[in-house]
DNA sequence: CATTATTCGATATCATTATATCGATATGAT
DNA sequence: ATCATATCGATATAATGATATCGAATAATG
């Protein structure tokens, strides 16, 4: 007799990143009283094949759909939050408090996706210091031994391309396991650290490919 | 007998998204005044393999590479710069002047990759009128009309998710034809049009999901 | 000038991701 | 109760993307 548990399902790296989406649209269906949703009503809304939809949900849902009904919202929501460890809050360092250092500081919906970013570092000694939308300043040397001191996970990159590595360095070498990186370049990293690029250049690369009209599809 | 034109080398969607990461690290070289590089030194850097580099470099250059030695530096940004559009520069509006948007607003370095924000739009009456690094500010009624009169190809978003589909809705009225998103909503637009997330969620998404270890490889 | 080592390009294979097909099951209508 | 229909899950196929293989080319060396 088989087992038909979760295990099987596998969560590609793609379908963890239609999950916020996925999120998003499922709370905000739960907020209107909504109950039960299907695959192909949640595929039309996003232009996906109702195939992937249902694939997705049963990669990470505990329960089954229902047939000629579908799933039942409030166990999508959370499953996927558990899944994308909303309900765990993660903490995190956040180094260069430029304009879009303080962007990330002040935006506060951070906590609800499980990050909190409890200290910030800057090279400049008159931000370094100083309290950025709650959370204090310090300056760049002491990147290590807080990270480490505090047994921080996870590092935010938001300094000059020039600056980024050997900021990336300092962060790993404080035992932080997952860097998001916000400058436009490669980071050289061990194997064991993930480097999470959020790299405008790329997505400005294919904006401006697209006008063009040349682009392959996706 | 065979022509060998480049048309034959398509270019996909993710061998668009590392060309910035290649040119930031060509032009790098070049400035330490290296002419000739091999795909397989690039890939040790950025720990790709051999292969795809040249795959990638064959799709977007206009010349071959030299067996025992390698491409031709400045040919290839020249070459990837073009395919990326930067040699000519697109205009575009950002819509929601908040930190995020500011600090968008802030960051001249867009230029260099052939965008320029001439026009900024948001809602509170105070914003509006002012100006923000250079970039005068208005109200958003005027979205759709300003981006028509001015022919702007390109919109950005950066107002909260439940302003997104009005702010994307008056945009594509103003005959925007690309969307660059990060409002962690999806967009329904019409099939013309791209629309281009910059979903930070997402990216948290994979973040905590390795932190957790479970994740299955990229 | 022949030999060797390195890189190139093209084609072939493999991996991942997305889509299509189809039988099974639940709901609502007759 | 039976039938029609919508949705489900599982398996199969297709598309996209990454990697491996191999002969050809060229620079460096003896």
């Amino acid at each position: 007799m088989e087992e038909h548990n979760r295990e099987n399902h596998i969560l590609s790296t793609q379908a963890i990143k239609r999950m916020p989406y996925y999120l998003q649209y499922l709370k905000k269906l739960a907020g209107e009283g909504i109950e039960i949703v299907s695959a192909p009503s949640i595929a039309a809304h996003f232009n996906f094949t109702e195939i992937q939809v249902r694939k997705d949900f049963s990669a990470v849902s505990t329960t089954k759909g229902k047939p000629k009904s579908g799933f039942t919202v409030k166990e999508l929501i959370y499953d996927m939050e558990s899944i994308l460890g909303y309900h765990s809050v993660n903490q995190a360092v956040l180094v260069g408090v430029g304009q879009l250092g303080r962007a990330l500081l002040s935006y506060r919906g951070f906590e609800n996706y499980g990050l909190k970013i409890v200290v910030a570092f800057d090279q400049d000694p008159e931000t370094a210091g100083s309290k950025i939308a709650g959370v204090n300043v310090f300056a760049s040397e002491k990147i290590s031994d807080l990270c480490r001191r505090m047994n921080i996970p996870i590092g935010i990159i938001t300094v000059p391309e020039t600056a980024a590595q050997t900021v990336c360095d300092q962060l790993i070498a404080g035992g932080v396991k997952a860097i998001w990186n916000f400058a436009p370049v490669h980071l050289s990293v061990p194997q064991n650290i993930l480097v999470q690029n959020e790299n405008m250049a790329a997505s400005l690369a294919l904006l401006s490919k697209h006008l063009e009209e040349k682009i392959v599809s996706e």
